[in-house]
DNA sequence: GTTCATTACGGATTCCGTAAGGATG
DNA sequence: CATCCTTACGGAATCCGTAATGAAC
């Protein structure tokens, strides 16, 4: 179909599977299959990528991607492996230059993390402020974003190290770090008939509307099970993506707001009181998460130990040979 | 120190990382440092190694192997690690060459079998003449050396399984799938004293000169451990890597032999008497080794099952996502 | 008609072999 | 002096960009 030259140099084209090639079917894939998008992202030409892909097939014997006439429709069974593959393998380059550049010099190098607004916000500020004192020259990168995009993010790695409550445990290619435990407050103005109570119950607080996370964010989870355990259904008034929105209407009085503990900054939020409610809710854990394959620089021990001190590098290390026995839920039925 | 091209085209050197440059320093550390010896290994000159490698270090900016004036004499720390990541890569890479082989016609390829003397004259020939009828088409070698030997050669993915008793659980990354209990006999003439008893015990065995496998092969160290247990130190007349050349020496009247049940063929046999000696020195497991991370064509499924018939697919699988956890040892002391 | 992948082609780069050079033991 | 790595150099193959072609929506 393709000309006539089914008889044309057969005998043995000298075709070595390269790197790129396998850069290239990774990133079309991450890129919806539009070839033309992966080439803008990686600063090449369109008909570059392309020749690359169709070599690579060539040289393999099969279709990694399925075409409509010339447009790539759908990843091939075979694609779907061997994309996966071409993804550990570019890890594993990255780790080499990783390797290389903390035995050239541990003390430069780039740092990226993705993590959620509640911690970026919050926590990681102090831990940062150490961080850079220490290592002046590593580059930081945050990333922000909901749970589930950053633990993407360190999944595909495009980030080095993930940080958040939620959505980690879903990637199995992750280790992932407990780090500490937090509860929960909640937020509402000085003259709020709760502020007058001694003991709060989930019952007193269902009565009011409730101002709070989003689903997914920040254990918002852990907010519907207790609610749902005593089958209190409150009135919602708003959910946010972070705590600041949620402050802000809690003073606009839209009802009562709840929000992780180390959302609320006595100084700048002194105009809201802040009422414990870890009896109310339960504790939520914030983990790290790594790819499990991650070349662990020296620096990278050293952010982690700086944001949870038990966090060893030998707890590092053996948390990372164990291998999650096969879907652990935490909570089974 | 190396002239004075420190200030010359510092700027940027278009350089990507390469997979044949992985593979040659991964080769040259499998040829004890010698690059000429590689050059030879790979069909291709030793200039051209040379020169990929020390390009791989400049990009890299580090060095990989340490030079006395043009030796390479050793691999440094972060070299080490390098040709690690080196050797998954590559292995990566043959996956995806199998995958594509595997999508392309699943009855053609090739299976590289690496195992002992007692396994390939004894176990393998009716698996392998069932397996050669179902699939005709894919190539079959086998390798044959010590038990150490063959598992290197599988962890190193020279070959795709290896069959063996020993050795195997040694490297941490093969899956280790036991695959039958067998147990040992003992061989004498017709006319030796211990055919004359009803049940033999170690004493009895140990009064005579033993003719066995050497240290390392095929369970002798089962064999060491039933003696030693008992306080007995038998003289051994000859330690021998197969069970031909033991019969051998059996039938010149120099011991008693202690060979696997495989091994003794009640026809080509008939000369010499078996006498059962389970009792004495309890059974082996032969298994099978596999690295973790092979790409299971179909037909290495069918291999192990026609082996192994209770080892299905699933079975293998789930061998495959569970990591023992760290060094379980057999038998501990 | 717009978007998008493939083919064609040409300049620059890279690869890889041979030959010569230098260091080590 | 034998072994072995490095440098030098030249022909061949490859890469990668621009431009033109063609298919799909």
């Amino acid at each position: 179909m393709q000309g006539r030259s089914c008889f044309t140099r057969q005998f043995r084209k000298r075709n070595h599977m390269k790197l790129q090639q396998l850069r290239y079917i990774w990133e079309i894939s991450r890129n919806e299959l539009n070839v033309s998008a992966t080439a803008d992202s990686l600063y090449t030409s369109q008909p570059g990528i392309s020749k690359q892909v169709r070599q690579l097939e060539q040289e393999l014997g099969i279709s990694i991607f399925s075409r409509n006439g010339k447009q790539l429709t759908e990843i091939t069974d075979a694609g779907k492996l061997i994309i996966a593959l071409a993804g550990e393998i570019l890890g594993k380059t990255q780790n080499i230059r990783h390797i290389a550049q903390e035995y050239r010099d541990n003390k430069i190098g780039t740092l990226s993390i993705a993590t959620t607004h509640t911690q970026a916000r919050y926590v990681l500020p102090p831990v940062i402020r150490q961080f850079m004192q220490r290592y002046p020259a590593i580059k930081l990168n945050i990333h922000q974003g909901s749970p589930m995009q950053i633990a993407e993010e360190v999944s595909r790695g495009v980030v080095d190290m993930a940080i958040a409550t939620e959505a980690l445990d879903q990637f199995n290619n992750l280790v992932v770090l407990p780090c500490y435990e937090w509860s929960r407050c909640l937020l509402v103005k000085p003259e709020h008939p709760l502020t007058q109570l001694d003991e709060i119950t989930l019952n007193d607080v269902a009565s009011y509307p409730i101002v709070t996370y989003v689903a997914g964010f920040t254990g918002r989870s852990r907010i519907d099970q207790a609610f749902e355990k005593h089958h209190l259904h409150p009135q919602s008034a708003l959910s946010a993506v972070d705590a600041d929105v949620i402050k802000t209407y809690v003073r606009l009085g839209m009802g009562v707001g709840i929000v992780a503990q180390m959302a609320y900054d006595p100084v700048a939020d002194g105009d809201l009181v802040a009422l414990d409610a870890s009896h109310l809710f339960g504790e939520s854990i914030t983990k790290i998460g790594l790819r499990r394959d991650l070349f662990f620089r020296e620096f990278i021990f050293e952010f982690i130990r700086l944001f949870a001190p038990e966090l060893t590098p030998e707890k590092i290390k053996q948390a990372i040979s164990f291998r999650e026995m096969p879907e652990i839920n935490p909570v089974e039925d």
